[in-house]
DNA sequence: GATAATACTGACATAGTTGTCAATATGTGG
DNA sequence: CCACATATTGACAACTATGTCAGTATTATC
């Protein structure tokens, strides 16, 4: 500000040695794993603080490198977050594909489905994810969670036929097999993200929640059961 | 840049008669219309774009003002936030008590309150406004929410206890109620923000929201007379 | 009509964030 | 051991958004 002319970098080295090392060790991963790295720490940002906690210096800080570097896997901040989005989704599915085949195979009830509906859900930062996903319209396309969806609806649904048809009872209405996984879905999504403060604010304690995941179970064991019973 | 000090304003008007009107006509609003304005325009953006569509900006553009209008209004962006906030969360409370006075009132069913409870958060960006608030971590306190539904709960099973009793009937657990109630803001807060993108997913057609709606109220009936009947 | 209060504006300051680039370290394969 | 590929970095550039300020227009008050 006072006089002017930014000085030549060469006069600025030699008049202040400063304390540069002089040969500064780096840590070089595979490709990989620093991807794995960022991702992990930009998912922790995103589950913690919401959409503005992406800033690639804070996830280059928290990972321990310089914040290019990112830049080097991702190519941008929106490479970043289309990868994140592309993990996750994909890991929820797994999840859920694994999640449905069990249960089915187990030929329990549903309340191990429910449990672990909304632990998957709430585990890490899932539904905050998808959250954010729609709250920014960047769900559209490209997810495959469209079809996420009605597979599960089909695998469901497919389910409660044969259940049926072994006990000699009716079928039942598809639409009310989709309708009961819609339930599920918004409530654990719900859940996910606004239970703990309904929660709290209708003065329950944590157990509470426990027995509130099985009550919602047991209600719609209790629907099925009426509505194969005729 | 070339040489300094910043002309006195008539030099330069006189020099360089441009094309500057003589007499700028300004819109005065009052205070309060002002604000609404803002708030309308902020809600809206927000709804539509998410958090990052919050930008003083793009909203002075939308009212039609210039963006330090809007400070000089709410004092610094985080004011706008929490003003809107404010404003959302207050009329979401009000019209919830309104909805659940008319409801028991009425002595109808759950189902015209499911409906309208839906409604509600659907509405406008409430849910997503709501969404976005405990996605960023800002709810916590101050809002008010807390008692909110405290007193819902304390509504809802008020009402019950009376039906029980004037049908002779068994008093419901307490804590049912709150489940019943904790069901239904869950999944309509879910159904706000994931409702469509899951119903398109699973083939639902727009209708089918409608029907879904009713069934979930259908559902929730049947679970009352079923655990007050005996 | 004059005066006071204030809604409003343009220009500018500042800070923070993404992205670029040339250079540097590190591992790998010949 | 050397050459090559590439993960990584510091410095810098460019942009954007918030916030400041002095001044201007408009309404209310006396």
């Amino acid at each position: 500000m006072t006089s002017a002319k930014p000085q030549l970098k060469d006069e600025i080295d030699e008049s202040q040695p400063k304390s540069r090392a002089p040969a500064q060790k780096r840590v070089r991963r595979t490709a990989d794993e620093a991807r794995r790295l960022i991702l992990d720490a930009a998912e922790e940002r995103l589950a913690a603080q919401g959409p503005e906690g992406i800033r690639l210096q804070d996830i280059a800080r928290d990972v321990g490198i310089s914040h290019p570097a990112i830049l080097h896997h991702f190519e941008s901040r929106e490479g970043l977050v289309a990868a994140l989005i592309e993990r996750t989704t994909s890991q929820f599915r797994e999840k859920m594909f694994t999640l449905i085949n069990d249960t089915m195979t187990g030929g329990a009830g549903s309340e191990g489905l429910i449990e672990n509906a909304f632990q998957v859900l709430s585990d890490r930062g899932t539904a905050r994810l998808l959250a954010w996903l729609l709250l920014t319209g960047r769900s559209a396309e490209g997810t495959g969670s469209h079809k996420l969806m009605r597979e599960v609806a089909d695998m469901l649904h497919q389910n409660r036929m044969e259940i049926a048809r072994k006990g000699n009872r009716s079928a039942p209405a598809r639409e009310d097999t989709v309708f009961m996984a819609m339930l599920t879905a918004t409530a654990a999504f719900g859940d996910a993200i606004i239970g703990k403060q309904i929660a709290r604010g209708s003065g329950l304690d944590p157990e509470a929640l426990a027995r509130y995941r099985k009550w919602l179970a047991n209600l719609l064991d209790e629907h099925v059961a009426a509505s194969t019973r005729e």
